[in-house]
DNA sequence: AAAATATTCAACCGAATGGTTGACTGTTGT
DNA sequence: ACAACAGTCAACCATTCGGTTGAATATTTT
């Protein structure tokens, strides 16, 4: 039992994605990405950084799957390899059913107010009438 | 705009999320903690860790805001609290389109080479007429 | 009052991280 | 042939990380 809680979680994928995920110099590389094709260059310039520094980011993200390179002549260009990250998503949607139950929750504790303010509204009936429910954006 | 790339990535929420969710047993824990409150000591014994080094774990967890801890007498209760993680997923939601594309690339790419085949296959009538789509699994 | 329990704290350790610099390896343009 | 260019490599540095141990702080039990 407790080795099948030490199995289930020994996925080194997401140990990496997440890793690579976790620096914002990388997500900035990875968004840049989605634009097209970038050369290892084309990815350092906007960071204040040496190009040795950025090519070691660029090394991350490839060893996390995130980038493929393919090398013409003495240019590297890096291209997004998203799939990895749809293996993130998908652990991330495991626990998709807490946020939702929690924004649910809010939502009850608001509808709540709502009447409760709406008997007081009743016992003063000095302030006017509203439109049948409060505006409230949960966005 | 270079200053618009800095600004767009100093998310230190995320930075926070993503590492993490990049260890094995804060994952671990955190799955745990979806099946109800559990005190430190509970969530440590699973692990072949001592109880400050599973504690250590636990903080990195509320310094990331994916957990939450209320304390009663000597025992600190833990809860699992998933907004954070509706961020980080928020955020791979923006990449989603790029592995949809290249699934459906995939799609293409079968769809065509079932013409390829068929059209193969009119040439070599002595194959027996199969029914109209090759069974594929794309999963 | 004393012992047991739940947990943190502080100091320490080795390994990994994010960054630099300078030298090296290829490739391309003159 | 040579200079410029694209990029990696290797060594180094300070900091952080994941982990340990032992002592400290509360709280609960006996």
């Amino acid at each position: 039992m407790i080795l099948n809680h030490m199995v289930e979680f020994q996925t080194p994928h997401l140990d990496a994605v997440f890793h690579a995920l976790s620096d914002p110099t990388r997500r900035a590389i990875l968004h840049r990405l989605t634009e097209g094709e970038r050369t290892v260059s084309e990815l350092a310039t906007p960071f204040n950084m040496s190009l040795a520094g950025a090519s070691k980011h660029i090394r991350v993200l490839e060893g996390a799957g995130l980038v493929r390179r393919h090398v013409q002549g003495r240019t590297h260009f890096c291209q997004l390899e998203a799939a990895r990250l749809a293996e993130a998503q998908e652990w991330l949607r495991t626990y998709e059913r807490f946020w939702t139950a929690r924004l649910d929750d809010l939502e009850e504790i608001l509808r709540e107010e709502d009447r409760a303010s709406a008997r007081s509204r009743e016992q003063l009936p000095s302030s006017p009438a509203k439109s049948e429910k409060t505006s409230r954006s949960t966005k």
